[in-house]
RNA sequence: GGGGGUGUAGCUCAGUUGGUUAGAGCGAUCGCCUGUCACGCGAUAGGUCGAGGGUUCGAGUCCCUUCACUCCCGCCA
């Protein structure tokens, strides 16, 4: 038995009924009654009320103790008179008479409350995160972290995957982003760098033969945080397969999440078999390769309209002749939303720095009209064929966009889940995954002009790969894949690249000659020359998961020690300066700015 | 690198058009209270109003600069 208890603080009933105990926890709050004290103690497991009255000898010295003192209690478990029961707490029933006491640990005046549900500040919680951490959310948060990590490791064990770990410090690597960059004492003037993710080991354990790979991966990425980004790190159930195509990855990971999010959550799944959105198809349905599918609002193309004769909206009439293109969303039954609706949506575009969001409703009193300023513009006839290409009525509205085609796609993408929200048409009970598949292999960088991987470069193109034509290169597909839930990326993956010939050609287009990825990918490249599987896996975010099932809108809430979003943690004071001693070893000396 | 928001007691916040000694709740300290579970009641302490500068007879409030935190854009194969 231990030392400092019998119990945790959470698992007293009526079954212990007149045991003599011991708990130890924090003191979460006290009720003082002046000649009889409530006392509830807290551990990790849940909350005990303990009871004292003025006829013991110790009342007043446990009557002083603050908040949060780590406190062992003796005492008896006492059935609660009925009327005394409280419902909301597992050891409801009962109460500990307090016979002895000692005092583990003392606490100064707290920053931060523990028992509140008020909201601190960013700042004082993550200098206080070890309080902030015993705040009931956020200590559940973390336990929930902790179990579906677990679940996974699980999962993918039974699914027949094994775990290894890889190097934490390795090489920098040319692509992707910037790195976090470690010097090396023993290699003067030379530096590691942390991995990004573990890309090229996983493939390189397919080709040692392990056949099914798995690891809860640490990767690390020095770019600035958003509220679903940590600054510097985070993690990935990475996993990588050998003989393999899409369609057998895709099999796996819709069994894990399938079962992963029945477990956790109690949110309906909108689709168990996830829907396939090729890449070009989500970028105009949705304007986006991470679309919400819970919004039931569409884009559709409507540029062939500004070239008819019978519609007079010259401002987009010249834009498209100049080559924009103009696209359009459809709402059901909003012309009679006051102006104050369409203006609001209107405003909210021209804040988003596009030049606005141009929009008409369909009404039909003795022949179709359209109602609203650019309403006027339209023919009869011209309106027929919007309604037939867009799958509008009459009642419905029409929101339009033009420019070129990234601005529109990007202003129809966000305009989307706003006039959905505002709509309210985003159903928070449902989870709505989707595969987005066929990515392009290469894209255009708009400022350089230069054809880059538009993803991984070690993905396999799709095509007759014993003699791909890469004459067009900006066409060329890729067994590259990502999945999106309720409009979050959660991750991608791809089928890899396994023909070192085939990759050379690939990464020549991209500006990489043989020599230069010869240097870079020495490990990979090596590899493959000597008989490599095909293989394939993907890397789903652990953190952004875990979002999803704990209802956090911030990754720090499902994060233990996260950092702020200047990449510093105010708790530990990293970063922070070193020695001089230190730099020298390394062969650093600091620039000035 | 750029844009928005916030910053007042240990914590969460209020503070009017620029006008007396800057307030409340929680917490702390002290006192009263025997069935509370956000216990109740009374008192006390606690303030560089983020910092610096300016305008003004007078600045928490207006102006400028700057710092911190946060959200977004860029960035994130």
């Amino acid at each position: 038995m231990s030392k400092y208890r019998t119990h945790t603080c959470g698992e007293l009933t009526l079954n212990n009924k007149d045991q003599t105990i011991k708990l130890s926890g924090w003191i979460n709050k006290k009720r003082d009654h002046g000649n009889l004290l409530f006392l509830d103690l807290r551990d990790h497991y849940g909350l005990t009320q303990c009871v004292i009255d003025e006829g013991k000898k110790i009342f007043k010295e446990i009557e002083k103790l603050p908040l949060e003192t780590v406190l062992q209690v003796e005492g008896r478990v006492l059935a609660r008179e009925k009327d005394t029961i409280n419902k909301n707490l597992n050891t409801g029933e009962i109460e500990v008479g307090i016979e002895k006491f000692k005092i583990l640990a003392t606490t100064k005046e707290l920053p931060l409350p523990v028992f509140s549900d008020q909201e601190y500040s960013e700042e004082i919680r993550l200098k206080y995160r070890f309080l902030d951490l015993r705040r009931n959310k956020i200590h559940n948060n973390i336990i929930l972290r902790s179990k579906i990590i677990s679940f996974i490791r699980s999962e993918m064990q039974k699914y027949g995957f094994l775990e290894y770990q890889t190097p934490i410090l390795t090489s920098s690597s040319p692509e992707g982003a910037r790195d976090f960059l470690v010097p090396s004492r023993l290699n003067p003037g030379k530096f590691y760098a942390l991995p990004q993710a573990p890309q090229q080991f996983k493939q390189l354990i397919m080709v040692s033969g392990f056949d099914k790979y798995f690891q809860i991966a640490p990767c690390f990425r020095d770019e600035d945080a958003r509220a679903d980004r940590s600054p510097g790190e985070f993690y990935q159930l990475d996993l990588e397969m050998s003989f393999v195509e899409q369609e057998d990855v895709f099999i796996i990971v819709e069994e894990l999440f399938v079962n992963l999010f029945k477990e956790f959550s109690s949110k309906k799944l909108l689709h168990e078999k996830f829907p396939r959105i090729p890449f070009d198809e989500a970028m105009l349905k949705y304007g986006t390769d991470k679309p919400d599918l819970r919004n039931p609002l569409e884009i559709a193309d409507i540029t062939e309209i500004f070239k008819r004769d019978d519609v007079n909206f010259e401002i987009f009439k010249k834009l498209v002749i100049k080559g924009s293109i103009v696209r359009g969303i459809v709402t059901k039954n909003t012309s009679e939303k006051p102006r104050s609706f369409f203006d609001g949506i209107d405003k909210w575009a021209k804040d988003e720095g596009s030049s606005g969001l141009a929009y008409f409703s369909i009404e039909n009193s003795e022949k179709l009209s359209a109602k609203g300023p650019v309403g006027k513009f339209f023919s009869e006839e011209s309106l027929k064929e919007i309604m037939t290409k867009m799958n509008a009525e009459v009642g419905d509205t029409i929101f339009m966009s033009c420019g070129n085609k990234v601005e529109v796609e990007k202003l129809l993408s966000n305009a989307r889940n706003r006039i959905a929200n505002e709509l309210n048409l985003i159903d928070e009970n449902v989870f709505s995954f989707c595969w987005v598949v066929d990515y392009p292999m290469f894209e255009m960088d708009e400022n350089t002009k230069k054809i880059e991987f538009s993803h991984n470069p070690f993905s396999m193109p799709q095509g007759n790969t014993d003699n791909l034509d890469l004459s067009e290169p900006l066409k060329l597909k890729a067994f590259q894949y990502d999945i999106v839930c309720n409009g979050i990326e959660l991750s991608s993956g791809a089928i890899r690249n396994h023909k070192p010939d085939l990759m050379y050609r690939l990464f020549e287009i991209a500006g990489y000659s043989k020599e230069k990825v010869n240097e870079k990918f020495s490990g990979m490249i090596n590899a493959l020359s000597y008989g490599a599987p095909p293989h394939g896996g993907i890397a789903p975010g652990i953190d952004r998961i875990v979002m999803l099932l704990a209802e956090e809108k911030n990754i720090r809430e499902v994060t233990m020690f996260p950092m702020n979003q200047n990449a510093q943690d105010l708790m530990m004071n990293a970063p922070s300066e070193v020695d001089e001693k230190q730099l020298k070893e390394l062969y650093i000396s600091k620039r000035k700015k």
